[in-house]
DNA sequence: TATGAATGAGCCTTCATTCAT
DNA sequence: TATGAATGAAGGCTCATTCAT
């Protein structure tokens, strides 16, 4: 790989790098492609000249952060593969790796972004479909699942099972932040992951 | 009251709702005063005669609907007031009264301004503060512990209650709904309804 | 009429005015909104509630241009209708009229502005054909069609008489005045409508 | 010549062709550099390395063209060095092949250039000078000349009776060619010849 | 020499906001 | 009070031109 090749690619990342940031900062119509170029450390032009459209630059820089947002949270679940005798603490250290993850801020943003641009953005639902919470619960389930069939959970429906645990642990989190702009303290996270297995172990886990 | 007073809080009241309908549409930034202006059926100056700024009116717009959103959601608890035998079904009645109110358009569009805006308006944090999810926790709240007062409940935290009981019923929902973009039928919402008062009863209820 | 529409009027006037100036003076795609406005002695967003587009806007101040250029051509051949004893001293007359008339820069600079635009805008072949040197020649032809009647001209083709004496004199002018660079001496000027009459003359007047 | 002074020679030949298409069809502020380069088959900087400048460039487009197009209708004229017997109908085959020229659309183009650049590039009046239509009239006035000499036309101005032919032949081609956009068939350039030369002949030629 | 990549400057257009009526 | 008209400021995008290879 030749040197100007790296430093193009290099430019290009710090192109979806920098709109990100600024993206998350100002929102997309509040956000200048000044700006990105400026916190890129390139010129303007040469923005568009790795991204046809602001708009363009909106969507790569989006989906990129999702991609990774969703491979840090997959690889959260990892614990869930090897148990170990206490479940419920395992459950409990997943919630709370997930919780962590959930209170960074580029992936507050990342939800903020999402949620104010899904009117004007159509084709950002694909980028939801295929990076958001569904593949999440969805490798989530496939743990459960072989949980169930290892006689450790109730077998009924690990889809539900799933959601309902993400629920447990995000939605007050959701609650409790502010909608993300309070940091929430990491006791206060270890409260939410234990009640929220507490109440999840009352109804899925054989005891 | 004069006619012309009246007419004038008319014309208020048509400037906040024309707003609104506007902001919701397109968003903060990407809403012109134009546009609100013509929704509102009224001449541009005119909306400043009324509101000094953009950001005043935005902040009155959200305002309003939050307020009479949270209204709408409280009302929806009365139920819990007087549950009758089968609680399990008074609170299935209520989360499917819920989530009936979470998709409505308007509301779902007041999420999605506030989520966009709350970095640029930090003052939108006090509207949240007011009308949010946590009003609506602590009413729930309060009904919830009259019914552990009243035996139903298990006694130790109506608050962690009640925010569990909202996480799943509205976890799920958000999930499903794509964000608010897709319209969940009625029978979806009641499964979703059902198996959250499932879950919540194997760890709340007192059997 | 009110004030305000006066106003209103003298200003769209003034935009066009300077838009033609400015249009004559840099060309269309050199010319800046920006210039336009400072011509006009107006903010460029005025120039934009008077007229949608640079391109309208080119359109309207050409079109203006070349309604009074019409105009006072036509009105140049007045002395054709009483052309008293000697005929070719009021050709002649007519000549130098129009010669004048051809050597303002104004006119020059709406033949370069047509020449150089007409083939990225389509629709100002319209304006050609409605107030170009056609109308020129239809209002000549007449004039010398009653001459012709009168016994004072061949009676072939009018249409064909009018084309050449256009071109007896318009053609010189063209060549000496270097495209319209070089304004012309009133003796050359007469020189050029004397040599086009004697020539015009013994192809067409009845001696 | 080695062959990469010639491949050297060729890639400028290409340039300046490439560029004459350019502007001919955009216009000297509407074409792009990036357009030419890409007609010329080669990258933008090899066009700078070649031409300091777009103006510089368009220059030598412009003389290229004007030069090519100078010698052929100076060609054109050659029957006149022998005109045999019928000078008429000598005459009228030099304007038609004029005339024939003059529909060119590359020849109609470079007119077009021609007018709309004048004012900003004073330094083509230079090329007007050099290779206009007053070369052509002084060409065509020598050739008269020796005719007037020969007794075949009244001795007193060449100059004049040249510029006389080609106003009666180009000012109708203008006129009925809507500026150059209109292609006229050959019978209509077949009528403008003859009716030039006849009223040409009116007047200058001894009959 | 020829080129891919980068840039400084500029332009069209829009918008929130204010006057004058 | 309500409005038609005007404006200062800013933003997205393009282009001629230049490095670095």
């Amino acid at each position: 790989m030749s040197s100007t090749t790296r430093g193009r690619i290099d430019k290009r990342q710090a192109i979806l790098d920098g709109a990100f940031t600024v993206f998350a900062r100002q929102g997309y119509a509040q956000a200048g492609v000044q700006d990105i170029a400026l916190e890129a450390g390139v010129a303007k032009p040469t923005v568009y000249n790795h991204m046809t459209d602001k708009a363009t630059l909106f969507r790569h820089a989006v989906e990129a952060a999702a991609m990774t947002a969703l491979d840090q949270r997959v690889a959260a679940l990892a614990p869930l593969g090897d148990p170990g005798d206490d479940l419920a603490a395992t459950l409990e250290g997943v919630a709370l790796a997930l919780l962590r993850l959930h209170t960074d801020s580029r992936y507050c943003a990342l939800r903020r972004l999402l949620y104010s641009e899904i009117t004007h953005f159509p084709d950002i639902l694909d980028i939801v479909k295929e990076y958001g919470l569904d593949r999440l619960n969805h490798a989530l389930a496939d743990r459960l699942a072989r949980l169930a069939l290892a006689g450790r959970l109730r077998t009924t429906d690990p889809d539900l099972a799933a959601e309902q645990f993400l629920a447990l642990i995000l939605g007050p989190l959701e609650a409790r932040s502010q909608m993300g702009t309070r940091q929430l303290e990491e006791a206060e996270l270890a409260t939410i992951a234990r009640t929220a297995v507490e109440t999840f172990a009352r109804a899925w886990v054989v005891s």
